[in-house]
DNA sequence: AATCATCTTGACATATATGTCAAGTTTTCT
DNA sequence: AGAAAACTTGACATATATGTCAAGATGATT
């Protein structure tokens, strides 16, 4: 016999959370049910009682994605800014401050596409939308449309090669490397007030 | 002494293109003994003659990887141009030459290090020699030692990003745009001879 | 206090994977 | 032709995974 002090030891979002875990720290292969369950020190039948199958997990977790990402990041490309600098400097933000942009799970979700065409097709659909609204941005501040396209996509592709090569800068040495970021895809350095105020609002 | 080659169905060869095949299309998590295989219509069993087990498989793959790639895209890095334009131009033949760069064995393999610690290891190696040399290549022509970092970042992080995304542009659509990607790393647009030369070189 | 919906558990059935071994089949060298 | 090296095969032992089911255990409602 078994008497267990606290009960509703499960919960739908209990497993949830533990597979979101999993997807981030080792990628989709790693979460099935079992290793969850060790996780978790329950016995993996408890999961049927939430989910029907791993699939239904699964859809659990992108939807979980998709109403979270690309937002913020759409977002600060439509923020008012005096001059491209200042534009640049808004968008930069997602890159330093994870509420606005969490970095490891979009590479994971990307790393999971990559065999899963479904999520795939979701996954093109929200970076068409992002290079879309930095795109307009530079248009925004007199740049042509060639130029535009072949800007967004650089600021777009660095950020996510900056995420998949997964580079371990201290805070610092990043947060002083973005206005060279701003002045390689602005064309021209950024003002010093622009800079000092960015500098400013990501003080510790 | 030394046979002919040509002698029975299995080879050491054989099994170790098969599992290239499935890491660049399906991730290191579908190189399995079983699946390999079966793809080769043969029992597994004879995998165990040409390697002790899974394990010496996957340091086969890298030490594969390991001499193929980073070289070219050091070396085009190192030649000789009249301005960072043609320089630039240079480095890009990466981007549109499989021969000089196999990008999808690349993203295979920085998928693959993430789990692998390890290899984690080796790929980050291999990832500051390719920046230093694109750094270099930015000093060279007159850039200071932050400018030169931050756009040599770009330049690979831009690389990576865009292999990540799995982006399908085609061929020509890719081709037109690296004239822009060439003036936004640059700062300013590339001389028309540069231009010409480059898109004359990749004619077909 | 009885009942019921909500969860937990252990046992079962099955699929896929790894790795070992002894016995057989070629191919090639002498 | 005969031996030996270079493979191939089927059977065995074991681990890990998925999913189902009947039989509980527990808290809240009636």
């Amino acid at each position: 016999m078994k008497n267990t002090p606290s009960r509703q030891r499960g919960s739908k979002e209990l497993w949830l959370n533990a597979a979101y875990e999993m997807l981030v720290s080792d990628g989709i292969d790693a979460v099935k049910v079992m290793p969850l369950a060790k996780k978790l020190n329950m016995t993996r039948t408890g999961f049927y009682w939430f989910f029907a199958d791993l699939d239904e997990l699964h859809t659990a977790m992108i939807e979980r994605w998709q109403s979270k990402n690309t937002g913020n990041l759409v977002e600060r490309c439509n923020m008012a800014a005096a001059n491209i600098g200042g534009a640049l400097f808004n968008l930069m933000d997602c890159w330093l401050d994870t509420a606005l942009f969490d970095s490891r799970l979009d590479l994971a979700i990307r790393n999971w596409a990559r065999v899963a065409p479904d999520l795939q097709n979701q996954l093109s659909d929200a970076d068409n939308r992002r290079i879309e609204a930095v795109a307009a941005m530079f248009r925004r501040y007199g740049f042509s449309q060639k130029q535009a396209e072949a800007r967004s996509l650089t600021v777009i592709y660095t950020q996510i090669g900056y995420i998949s090569m997964q580079i371990e800068e201290d805070r610092q040495e990043r947060l002083e490397r973005v206005q060279y970021y701003v002045e390689a895809f602005a064309g021209t350095p950024p003002e010093e007030q622009d800079v000092e105020r960015f500098l400013a609002r990501h003080k510790e």
